[in-house]
DNA sequence: AAAAACATTAAATATTTATTTAACAAACTT
DNA sequence: AAGTTTGTTAAATAAATATTTAATGTTTTT
């Protein structure tokens, strides 16, 4: 029996421990399965092509480019250019603390400037109504209520920046440390 | 012409900026579109009804009555139970703060118990591989490499779970206060 | 206890999202 | 410049998810 491959099967059940608890728990960062599956196996390798992913993950070049783009659209991915093959390669990001700062600043900086945008607007409009005496004391009510309803949830959008920012300048390991 | 009704429509349109950018945003909760504009419409109210859903949102009951019950998993809507009325009424939680806290502890801890539990699992594994004489260089070699790759994400997934903690007890608001 | 009101579950349908096969485009090699 | 290798886009297919209609269960009222 061959003894080598049996050493390696057992390496490989080891790493597919890891490798299936990272795909599960992807999906928290809004990536489909199959990228998933990609990142974490890329995890475990210094480097990767696409023909390599296809051959590991049994599936299409295709699937493999666009997985690869959106890992590298959150930063867990990264193009490199090597040397003596024409083939792209790509690594994936080791350091964890870095995806999770590039992928959450990213969303709460959306979710805040959406939001901050939408309720600027809103209080205008909140505002012409309250001012205009021809509206309905009923409205004018309805609308002071909803003015003071999304002011007092700007507290929030700014906390959620100030969050972002402290992350990304790494201040915030001042407060928490790493280790 | 009907003054009444076009002063509500002023209303609407100020209300419809606001909700629709939490709508937007809510799908970075992992929630469905209609559960996110759900969500989004009850901001505005102080309670709704099944009923109210449905005429509000122009869908079907059991749409509504899923939807709801997504947003109560991640505590962003909680059941009242209130006198008179044998319909069963929902109040969107308000406090983003909170809405915030719940939803990404919950997450956080999830990716942390599940991660750390894998690489428990794994280190043995590797271990064992490391320690046995009959295997090859090569292979232990990999071993060795694989276990110390996650020996170090550990302090990550510590860090993460420092965090979660920090955001439920409020200490995180020390060092970011609210406002 | 029967009927009515409401909410939930189940099955069917529709919609969206992911994946593949096939066609195309770009870059390199000879 | 022609041919080959590689990567991406487009169209078609497959799979997953959301939504609806219909059926069922539960509570309240009479």
């Amino acid at each position: 029996m061959d003894k080598t491959k049996n050493e390696f099967a057992k390496l490989e059940e080891a790493k597919q421990h890891v490798i299936g608890a990272i795909a599960e728990t992807m999906d928290l960062y809004g990536v489909a399965p199959s990228a998933g599956s990609l990142y974490a196996t890329m995890y475990f390798k210094d480097k990767m092509t696409l023909d390599e992913m296809r051959e590991e993950l049994e599936m299409s070049k295709p699937s493999m480019s666009t997985g690869v783009r959106k890992l590298q659209e959150i930063e867990m991915v990264k193009k490199t250019f090597p040397k003596g093959t024409r083939k792209h390669t790509y690594v994936a990001e080791k350091d964890f603390f870095r995806s999770f700062m590039v992928f959450y600043c990213q969303m709460w900086e959306r979710e805040s400037k959406m939001n901050m945008e939408a309720i600027e607007a809103a209080q205008e409009e909140f505002d012409q109504i309250i001012k205009d005496p021809t509206v309905s004391e009923e409205v004018v009510n309805q609308a002071k209520e909803h003015y003071q309803l999304v002011e007092n949830s700007k507290d929030y959008y700014r906390w959620l920046e100030s969050l972002a920012d402290s992350i990304r300048s790494g201040k915030i390991f001042d407060f928490l440390p790493k280790k």
